[in-house]
DNA sequence: GCTTTATGCTATGGGCCATAGCAATGATCA
DNA sequence: TGATCATTGCTATGGCCCATAGCATAAAGC
């Protein structure tokens, strides 16, 4: 059967984006997380206090959907909001967070060094920068 | 602010294939199509006759999920189902929908034109077999 | 002080994918 | 040939992620 859509990179992109957080996705929900979870632990983690507004800029995510998304991760008790001002709030792990952030990271590492694997080493160190290039 | 997920190309991934994704569906939009549809008419184009099952098996779609997305291009006069025997029916394009695909190619090929123009030179010729091998 | 902007929020819908289960047909094989 | 098995197309349903519109309050800017 011919398959033209192989030519198109865009295509390939989705599809492999679609397969690889396919995997990703049933790994994290072993530990009750989803992919935004995950990023989100790592990024407060590296940032803690963070805003609401901030976090979602950096993930992607709006802020209508940010509410939700931060009211199960509050719920859940791995980060809690601290007021800053009257409009504004830092969000921070709680140890909770961190401690589950720890298993996310071994999931992440993993699932990550064997997507690497999966690309042919003489195309391996171009697929970070050309995917980079394509959104930031 | 400190991003650590950006060394992670699975999280690239998924961030390149949104972007990408959602300007691709914005411009199909405008003929009236989604990416899923532009996809089974060049499949179709190429593979007159396909059946629902194998279409699908190509566009990584479920057999429950072709139900609708087919009556969907029948009800708009892209696609009609020829019966091949009691159970089988072989998926043709119409005229009308040999038409839109014209006015899709150009779209999609506009579009991945300006998506590989996107990469650096040096990593432009990696990107396409690098995610090939992601899902193929 | 008044206007403008930012922030967090509610409500709602679309697109896409997944699972479970079903009826009818075709294929396989004793 | 007849019984079993596999395939095909289908219904029903729910989850996840994203998008828009609109709102109240608070902070910033003039």
């Amino acid at each position: 059967m011919k398959d033209p859509l192989l030519e198109f990179p865009g295509y390939a992109l989705r599809r492999a984006a679609n397969a690889a957080g396919a995997i990703l996705s049933e790994r994290l929900g072993e530990l009750g997380l989803r992919q935004a979870d995950a990023s989100a632990l790592i990024l407060l983690d590296a940032n803690p206090g963070l805003t609401s507004s901030r976090l979602g800029a950096a993930l992607g995510i709006q802020r209508a959907n940010m509410v939700p998304f931060l009211n199960r991760l509050e719920t859940e008790g791995f980060v809690e909001r601290v007021p800053i001002d009257g409009r504004t709030q830092g969000i921070h792990l709680t140890d909770q967070g961190r401690a589950r952030l720890t298993d996310a990271r071994r999931v992440i590492e993993t699932f990550e060094a064997e997507l690497i694997a999966m690309v042919p080493r003489e195309h391996r160190t171009h697929l970070l920068p050309a995917l980079l290039a394509l959104w930031k």
